[in-house]
DNA sequence: CGCGCTATTGAGAGAGCTCAATGTGCGTGG
DNA sequence: CCACGCACATTGAGCTCTCTCAATAGCGCG
């Protein structure tokens, strides 16, 4: 599938485009790129000119506290647009970077700003983009705040079998995702033991298995039981 | 301050307006409300039609979770729209609630569209408070995951009053907050108790103190020490 | 074949929680 | 004007979830 045909679909399942918004995307120039993984791609202070399309893999936001801990904000899929904010917002407040080996597209913030002057229903698609990205952090929060560690795993694999099966990308048992317990550690708030022993209860319990780059999700509707998931909050066109 | 000039004001704080979207926004029609403190002003689940500004007061968003534990999102302050994604974002997946005793007002989502359809740079504008706004959810995300009490307390008090100096509504010892330590617990993701037990000992260091609904800072610079706060992810205009 | 990264497990420690009692200020009804 | 109820703040004591420290094991790669 081609960068623009990924961005297509992913603005697809929020919002519905009309053909003149898909035309202009069609037509937008996109330099694709192929990153290894564990690589920064812009960081905290940077300004960047371009956005960053994910277009295979999956990449993360992360911010470093003054102790050096490390938060992960958001985990980016296929279709994603990580650092669409900063089109709009000089200098970036957090890190972007691969989490598996990415093929990425890079777009121009001055021909993404062409494109949505000269398609405003497009832009608006956009901004609707970073309002969902938004209401992401807001369930996170949620989690981070207020669900114990089970929970807040649970609701973790729920959201990104979710988010993937969107985009066409998730089997009904589970889905692809080269993920280390370091790295879930630093999205959950939690330490690498803790989640160690974490996911060997959801495991035992026979919701969840990762293994091998790879959640198996024996018992969907356990998991979301456990995790009292609704995606709602993902403001998906359909489902 | 009327109430479009105290929107116009904060879109300042954050962006360069031209005169144009000045004019655009002195003539939107805002109807102003008056509400009592701790109320609900739009619901999770709710389809609202229209936003709600802060004129005068404090509002809250925040969300329950299945077990009934509740995680306060955002704080807003004068001149904030804290419902500005419902533009967008047809159903809300948050309730926003007044904090303190509020003056509102009411802008209709066609009057809005209008708006930044004849004014495009507003649009851009709106936009990025939104953006702002996810900035703020980022640096809470960071502070609910890898922040310990006392630094989470401190950076709460830093980002409020910087944000109200923002405005020109802190002075340099303190700002007024009407806040029980129990709404500071569920913005902290923590319990009452221990809240009451962290503000004794910010206070004991001669750091913060919270009484009489007035936050007293006698000492800036050691509390931003104690938090570490570095305001870059407020996006403002000037510091 | 040895280093480095990741996963796993045990044991002890601690930050933050729960439960519960007490204090304090304020508004309301008698 | 006083008594009472109620919301909020404060403090103690014990508990638990999660952390820290540390050791072991598996695996890929130079």
């Amino acid at each position: 599938m081609s960068s623009n045909d990924r961005l297509i679909r992913k603005l697809q399942a929020d919002t519905v485009l009309g053909d003149y918004e898909i035309e202009t995307l069609a037509r937008l120039p996109i330099r694709p790129a192929d990153l290894a993984g564990r690589q920064d791609i812009v960081k905290e202070g940077d300004r960047p000119s371009k956005c960053c399309l994910v277009v295979e893999g999956v990449a993360i936001r992360y911010k470093l506290t003054a102790h050096g801990d490390r938060q992960i904000l958001a985990v980016h899929l296929p279709g994603d647009v990580p650092d669409l904010q900063s089109l709009l917002l000089r200098t970036l407040d957090h890190t972007l970077a691969t989490l598996s080996p990415c093929r990425v597209g890079f777009i121009d913030h001055a021909d993404l700003l062409d494109a949505i002057t000269r398609a405003p229903m497009l832009g608006r698609a956009l901004w609707r983009e970073t309002l969902i990205d938004a209401a992401i952090f807001r369930e996170w929060m949620t989690g981070l705040g207020r669900r114990d560690a089970p929970e807040r795993l649970a609701h973790f694999f729920c959201e990104i079998g979710t988010r993937l099966q969107a985009v066409g990308l998730a089997a009904d048992n589970g889905y692809p995702l080269h993920i280390t317990q370091q790295e879930l550690a630093d999205a959950m708030g939690l330490t690498t033991v803790h989640i160690n022993r974490t996911l060997r209860e959801l495991r035992e319990a026979g919701l969840v298995t990762l293994s091998d780059g790879r959640v198996s999700i024996p018992d969907w509707s356990g998991l979301r039981a456990r995790a009292s998931f609704d995606p709602t909050y993902l403001h998906l066109r359909s489902r």
